[in-house]
DNA sequence: CTATTAATGGTAAATTATACCATAAAAATA
DNA sequence: TATTTTTATGGTATAATTTACCATTAATAG
């Protein structure tokens, strides 16, 4: 057989035995709740084989006609109704042997997995409970052993929220659309570390920015002076794209 | 037929028509040349169907038992020699129509390709030219259209070099092994843009790091006072790891 | 009513960035 | 050869920012 690829040297257009691939797509789905402060990504109990039992991240397997992106959409709509989404692609994982369907009888087909990073709204966030769907949130720190190599992959989305959150806005993706400047930075202590600032340096610092406007609104909870509830203001955010938001 | 796929909930394991797909690694090389200050990404001309005689990003389909990293180093080592490489997963380009070999008749077979972004010294890079393959550097700002949608990987992949400039030790890895303060500041200017810093004062904070060695050699390029070599020292810059190296 | 807790606004010191200059050492020029 | 031009290098003063820390306010808890 003479494969006439795209990108073959003439070394390779002799026989070559090219892989033949199944695409997933999986989702590393993360959230904060913020009143009881914890990171969290949604899991799926799978009722199927391989792994079975396991749980893993939440995924689907790429359809004739159907972009990457879509399919990551479709299981996110699958799972979860939501109003507010991110979603980027996160990392391709293809190493053989990645998947237990690998096997000599199945003519060598590979299966790699496209990772997708989301993050919702914990509240706004309703999961589809169908009888046979076992969804659940998961604080991040508590993860157990996943399906397939989905611990790698949610460690990679993992490491992608923290490099993200010191750039990029994405904190106003995964909190409330209403916040008190104290749920904002209990988000960046918990995903930075608990000594990146001190509270008032970085109230300062994200008032003084002038992207997040004052509702007006107080909140109390507990004990102590009430607290504002602020929302994200995406124009007045533009001039700051790429400039990083907080120093750890 | 049903499957028992990875990540299918119970509605699909149903009749669903999943993709199969080929799956390609396409390499965006760069490096620098520092005597005519030039930004450039290797090119190959396709002498096979389809896109014949466009020029494309270096690339091959993955084999059976090969990783995606294997064969991304695979192709690059059947065109270049280097002594030193650095090689990361750029993004994967999945959406159906970007290959026209996707055709109808060839019954919903897929092409994926998974970029990959690298970096290595033009003094040392040696290409391989065998008679019918056709290499060559492109200066990035002259780069024609391209194959595919390899234009659109080129792009992402000069977005990444410009990102992980500001952040990593990446340039030391485009540069000679050896070279003055005045070359470094060059390949700043020519990927950040023109006024990001002030000469002087770059020297005085890249030095201040302290991962910059001075090697006591001096070299003279035309006029003016020579200039000192330097070397990136890996061992004293670890502790500056994710810290940002400049600013723009 | 008092103590405690959390939110908010602020200041001074330390650190860092920026603009700019002076000198050194080579080549180019007259 | 003397002078100018060019580039490398080392600096300084000012502006800006970060950091550490404090005072006040407004709520709840006891």
């Amino acid at each position: 057989m003479k494969f006439n690829s795209e990108t073959e040297t003439e070394s390779d257009t002799q026989t070559v035995n090219l892989a033949n691939f199944k695409v997933g797509v999986d989702n590393v789905i993360f959230s904060v709740d913020t009143q009881y402060n914890r990171l969290l990504v949604l899991l799926r109990k799978r009722k199927e084989q391989p792994h079975e039992n396991r749980w893993s991240l939440p995924g689907t397997l790429v359809r004739q006609g159907e972009s990457l992106q879509e399919a990551a959409y479709r299981t996110l709509a699958e799972k979860i109704r939501v109003n507010n989404l991110y979603l980027e692609q996160l990392y391709t994982f293809g190493d053989p042997g990645r998947d237990p369907r690998e096997a000599p009888e199945s003519f060598g087909v590979r299966y790699l997995s496209v990772s997708y990073f989301a993050l919702v709204r914990y509240e706004e966030a309703e999961l589809i409970a169908k009888p046979s769907v076992n969804l659940a949130w998961y604080q991040v720190k508590e993860v157990p052993q996943l399906a397939f190599d989905h611990n790698q992959i949610l460690e990679y989305g993992y490491r992608r929220l923290r490099n993200k959150l010191e750039y990029s806005p994405i904190a106003f993706d995964v909190l409330p659309e209403r916040f008190t400047l104290n749920d904002l930075y209990q988000l960046y202590c918990t995903v930075l570390g608990e000594n990146f600032s001190d509270y008032s340096n970085f109230r300062s610092r994200l008032l003084k920015l002038g992207f997040l406007s004052d509702t007006g609104v107080k909140v109390s909870r507990g004990a102590g002076r009430p607290a504002s509830l602020y929302c994200f203001d995406k124009v007045a955010f533009m001039p700051f794209k790429d400039k990083p938001l907080v120093f750890i």
